[in-house]
DNA sequence: CGTATTTCAGGGACACTGAGATTG
DNA sequence: CCAATCTCAGTGACCCTGAAATAC
């Protein structure tokens, strides 16, 4: 992890004067500057959460692929779903779940029903990892300790517009 | 781009009611679940802009190095402002500006003043691509058509209060 | 046969670490 | 000599595409 660097300024803020400035009030200075600050929230949080993750061995990708499993009925999911439920392209499913193979917090299983398909059931010490790292992430108020109840439910909702707007699913 | 994956629920919020089940009403699960929609929504806009920077031979992040070069007074940048002002590490600004310098965005000048460092200059083939991509990116909205003015504000406020927290900046 | 599930091979974009050259 | 700037080489994690194996 490299020193942080502070600016004296809001970089956003003074990037939304610029764009202002360059292309005139009718442009989309207000979208871009709430963009950038959805990208740089992001990037915050995910090195936080990065950073917590890694003091138990994992990464945040391979964390939340090993909730989704401890979640399921019977810790084990199909590749399909859990490459549907984390959002991310079917072989990046295969990567994170050989990775997790790897350290021993998953086991691959053959499906009977459909022997195409393999399933990956999360073990006792992918169990003991995920817990881990949740005690801690919840310790750390998942990087949004400053933000209170009200603050919450409300930039929830308003996400929750972007995602719905994007359809990202059906409402 | 493969064909996105609409789920007829909404994943987030059922993520939160079995982190309520499962580690209780005194859970930070509110906070897990906006934390995974800033996750979700970094990741639904930044799959838009690279499509449509992507359009005109960029990616995202190189387009947001043109527009910094372009916003700066002389066209030109140190290296080490550059990867301050993306908030990237030092090797990766250098990645960045030699991607563009294959591309003929971007040209690489000594610096007089300090013979260590090199100035990044913008070329007239990088800013008319940066406009191209900025045209694009205005014409959608930065991916946030569904809010209006007041829900902007509110969202840019709400993750400038993260950014704040989180110390990002000095206000 | 076509379709669905998954893996494999390979490449791209990016972040970091550590070493070293050059200059202040 | 020490500090600063920057590049280079290498690694790792992740995302994708395209092709193929296997089974429905």
């Amino acid at each position: 992890m490299s020193e942080p660097v502070r600016l004296p300024f809001d970089p956003i803020e003074r990037a939304r004067e610029l764009w202002v400035r360059r292309w005139g009030e009718g442009s989309r200075a207000d979208a871009m500057a709430t963009a950038t600050s959805v990208m740089r929230v992001q990037q915050l949080l995910l090195a936080r959460f990065d950073t917590i993750a890694g003091r138990h061995g994992l990464t945040f990708a391979r964390y939340e692929c090993l909730v989704l499993l401890a979640f399921s009925r019977e810790g084990r999911l199909s590749m399909s779903r859990i490459g549907e439920r984390l959002m991310v392209h079917p072989t990046s499913a295969t990567n994170i779940v050989q990775r997790l193979v790897a350290q021993g917090f998953v086991e691959r299983v053959p499906n009977p029903q459909d022997r195409r398909g393999a399933f990956a059931v999360v073990t006792d010490a992918g169990r003991a990892a995920m817990e881990a790292v949740t005690a801690d992430l919840e310790a750390a108020d998942f990087g949004l300790g400053m933000l209170g109840p009200e603050q919450h439910d409300a930039l929830f909702s308003l996400l929750r517009e972007v995602r719905v707007g994007a359809r990202d699913f059906t409402p």
